[in-house]
DNA sequence: CTGCCATTTTACCGGC
DNA sequence: GCCGGTAAAATGGCAG
């Protein structure tokens, strides 16, 4: 196991400090996607229904990532995806 | 009330748009940071304690800005903010 | 799975049951605090600066916990944690 | 405005501490009803479907609550309340 | 009635 | 592959 005494002190520095930069840039994107639908409620849409079409959407193309998936499955059992 | 059947259309559909965008970012990012942990598991480290650094570095810093945020309240109350 | 038709509907209204028993149970005590809350306003405390004290009281007991759990957390990746 | 130095800090003290209390305790009952959905689902109820029952009877006690206020109006209205 | 804050719900991630 | 726990998001409630 890596020591928080010596060597790995340094590696274990770096690592935490990617991942809080990248989080941060994670919490500004989410910020960038309130303000959008502050916007939307702004010109009168209904921010839940806004977010419930949202969700449904992306179920909907998990399903049809799904089928896709499948499809592969089957072209490649089927020796169809050797171009 | 902006109408989903109208001319609201487009506008929701931008809305919607620019939102699940966003959204691939933000996974995009999270991928990011799964692999920085993984990086980090690969030399060694133990996730579990990597997590829980960051989480009280995140701590220690909420708690800064709280301390900071009770006294500007306190100096708010106390008039001491007034040019 | 335990079905809403058939033996488990006296199972299913008693689990119900004492939820919402809890649950006002739980509302009456958030009654309580604001009480406390109004009577510390009604005695001149801010009532907003009240809520950020407790705040960081609690933020504080939370880091404490926090350290003892990532030493812990330390103590048995080092297998000290073993008799 | 009450200041924290002064007579006032043993108010504030008191009032602060009466709060933690009672934060405890609904704490502790929150626990209890993590307790009971925990045992629904032991038993095999979907915890998503028991939450979502628990919260139509709340709406369905609310609007119920609605009528009878109505009611009381109108019977205000009617004279009908007067012994 | 608006914005803030807490609680609840949802999604994710590591472990078994 | 599922489950349990943990962090993020979202909904609801409250003070101002």
């Amino acid at each position: 196991m890596a020591r928080p005494g010596g060597i790995a002190a340094d590696q274990l520095r770096s690592l935490v400090e990617r991942i809080e930069r990248l989080d941060e840039e994670r919490k500004a994107i989410a910020g960038d996607i309130r303000d959008v639908f502050a916007e939307g409620k702004a010109v009168g849409f209904d921010v839940r229904a806004l977010r419930q079409v949202i969700r449904l959407r992306r179920l909907e193309k998990a399903e049809r990532d799904e089928q896709e998936a499948l499809l592969d499955l089957y072209k490649h059992a089927l020796g169809m995806d050797r171009r």
